[in-house]
RNA sequence: GCGCCUGUAGCUCAGCGGAUAGAGCAACGGACUUCUAAUCCGUGGGUCGGAGGUUCGAUCCCUCCCAGGCGUGCCA
């Protein structure tokens, strides 16, 4: 598709006087596959030229046509203002599908990276509060970000900046130091700290001691003290094992667990240079960085009693990570209500005169809303991610149990299905929107979900399979000229172009609607051509087609995080 | 108050400045002795929050207004 594209761009560089990237940027997709695959539209022209766009999409279709078309373009037609490119079908139809075939798992992917590194901040639950279904936004978008960007031919670090430092862990001391039991603990580490800690606030509204206990617990946490740190570093270890199994069936992986505590060591000389560089000022006993001149609020940076905060340590994260990766980018996925907090920090990396600080990108995403108000940790109303996966595969694992009782894996599918559709429903909106949360939602398979498009790439597998050793990839091609094939065809072809809009915008939804729109054509053709029975040699031209589907479901499903199941 | 984000069908949402604004749920009516019915086909449903502006052309860009969310110096 891409040759094709360039060939139309050749063609009309030299007649329309406009430039390459001008005319790329004004090619479009018609509505309907009958008016061709791109279309220029004249418009813009008409000034120029002093002309009505009929006219000149007239003209310009003739002129083409007396030039010849090139092996690509296939007949071209004015349409009004519209000028249309018919695309050489049989051409794209064997390209595709042989280059699908030949790349396999790796088509699709895109040479633009050459190795350079991207770096991918992403997750970064807190320690000692469970794993609510709050965080699955942040952990999900940068896994998918992380291997769209490999895709790309970056080389990805994912970092899970844990969120292990903090005034919280006094509180989380002097409530474990007052009621707290070392057999409790062990038993369901998370689930106690999380009761600990909100009796802690319920006990704490209303009595100034205990916070200050709390804080003081903090204060002699940072000095290292040793009953402190043995206990941060006890309940840092029990929630960290709990995280892992979650990130286990959720198939994801960091190359770096560094949490804020990690940077704890760079606080004083990062201070030390930004005061020497006359970036920082006292105000009000505290530490700030003036932005007012950029039209932003001043960055804190060291409270009056001496203590940092979370802006000091990202920026000491922002400088270590540079220097360790000299990353051609740096991308946080955080929520947006944390966008000023980047803003500022993005500024103060451009006060320091580092020319990377434009590399350093902000993924903002929208905030999981209930129906009952605002989910706090505090209050104790959270809902856990993992109570939402376990009970979308209990749903898969019954509908498996209903629909195909002799299935033989059917615990691993359920998890497949179950967990994609959490994922994908995350997924599949554009992320700057806020989500409001509901379980009828969350547990239904049909629709605008994964278990659709998995369900489909199942159906395929059965085809394929039942067709078994005997498919040959030796075929006519050309006898898939049927509207249903060639649909499919299109989107097959246009499969890496998602993959490069969905990275470039940061929006794995983009690849997700192309995967639901893929999934929708196949159905199509799935309910009017049959494949096994289809006539000699149109039936292993459908097979190698959907052998063709199939893998770019796989590939993006992959791309999304989610995995699909050969049978379910 | 100020700043950022959002507003599209009853509900949840798609919609690279371009051709008649689309899906999914929900409702109703159809298709399983056939390659898996977690599917498919059909029907109804819209002042694209409102008002101006830019443009040959605006759901999309600009301004103002309305509504909701988030943030706004000692939490993260």
């Amino acid at each position: 598709m891409q040759e094709f594209k360039e060939e139309i761009i050749k063609a009309l560089e030299s007649l329309v006087q406009l430039g390459q990237e001008e005319i790329q940027q004004n090619l479009s997709i018609p509505p309907d596959a009958g008016l061709g695959d791109y279309a220029f539209p004249c418009f813009i022209l008409s000034k120029k030229w002093k002309r009505p766009p009929q006219e000149i999409s007239q003209y310009l279709a003739q002129e083409i046509s007396k030039k010849g078309l090139g092996e690509w373009i296939k007949e071209v037609k004015s349409a009004g203002p519209y000028l249309n490119f018919y695309c050489n079908r049989e051409k794209l139809t064997r390209e595709t599908l042989k280059e699908i075939y030949e790349k396999g798992k790796d088509y699709g992917k895109v040479k633009e990276g050459g190795g350079e590194n991207v770096v991918i901040d992403f997750s970064a639950p807190n320690i000692a509060k469970p794993f609510g279904i709050g965080h699955l936004r942040s952990t999900v978008i940068g896994n998918s970000l992380y291997r769209l960007y490999e895709a790309l031919g970056y080389n990805c670090v994912g970092i899970n900046h844990l969120g292990d430092w903090g005034t919280q862990f006094g509180k989380l001391i002097s409530a474990y130091k007052r009621w707290g039991d070392e057999d409790s603990l062990k038993e369901d580490p998370i689930q106690y700290l999380y009761q600990l800690y909100v009796s802690f606030h319920q006990e704490a509204s209303g009595d100034e001691n205990l916070e200050e206990e709390g804080r003081h617990w903090f204060k002699r946490l940072e000095e290292g003290e040793e009953e402190a740190v043995e206990l941060w570093h006890k309940f840092r270890e029990l929630s960290l094992k709990e995280f892992r199994r979650i990130y286990r069936r959720l198939d994801i992986e960091f190359d770096e667990e560094q949490g804020e505590s990690f940077y704890n060591q760079m606080l004083s000389s990062t201070l030390k240079r930004l005061e020497e560089e006359e970036i920082v000022r006292k105000s009000e006993g505290a530490l700030i960085v003036d932005l007012e001149p950029y039209g932003l609020p001043p960055a804190l940076l060291r409270k009056k009693d001496g203590a940092t905060l979370y802006a000091t340590r990202d920026l000491c994260a922002a400088l270590y990570r540079y220097e360790k990766y000299k990353f051609q980018k740096l991308i946080y996925v955080v929520g947006a209500a944390q966008s000023l907090h980047f803003q500022q920090l993005f500024k103060i990396l451009e006060l320091m005169g580092l020319p990377w600080a434009s590399r350093c990108v902000h993924v903002p995403f929208g905030l999981i809303k209930f129906k009952e108000g605002k989910m706090s940790t505090r209050m104790g109303n959270l809902i856990f991610l993992e109570d939402v996966i376990d009970k979308a595969v209990a749903l898969a694992r019954d509908i498996i149990e209903e629909k195909n009782p002799d299935l033989e894996n059917k615990d691993e599918v359920a998890e497949m299905v179950g967990i994609g559709s959490v994922i994908f429903g995350d997924l599949s909106n554009d992320r700057v929107k806020d989500i409001d949360f509901d379980w009828d939602k969350v547990l239904d398979f049909s629709g605008e979900t994964s278990p659709y498009i998995q369900y489909a790439h199942a159906r395929i597998c059965s085809i394929l399979r039942k067709e078994g050793a005997q498919a040959s990839r030796e075929a006519d091609l050309s006898l898939l000229e049927r509207e249903e094939e060639q649909r499919l065809i299109s989107l097959l072809a246009r499969f890496s172009e998602h993959i490069k809009r969905a990275a470039e915008t940061y929006k794995p939804s983009t690849l997700a609607r192309y995967l639901l729109d893929l999934t929708s054509d196949f159905n199509y053709f799935y309910h009017r051509c049959p494949v096994l029975t289809a006539e000699e040699g149109l039936k292993e031209a459908r097979l190698i087609l959907i052998d063709g589907v199939r893998q770019v479901l796989v590939n993006g499903l992959y791309l999304l995080g989610i995995k699909a199941p050969s049978k379910m």
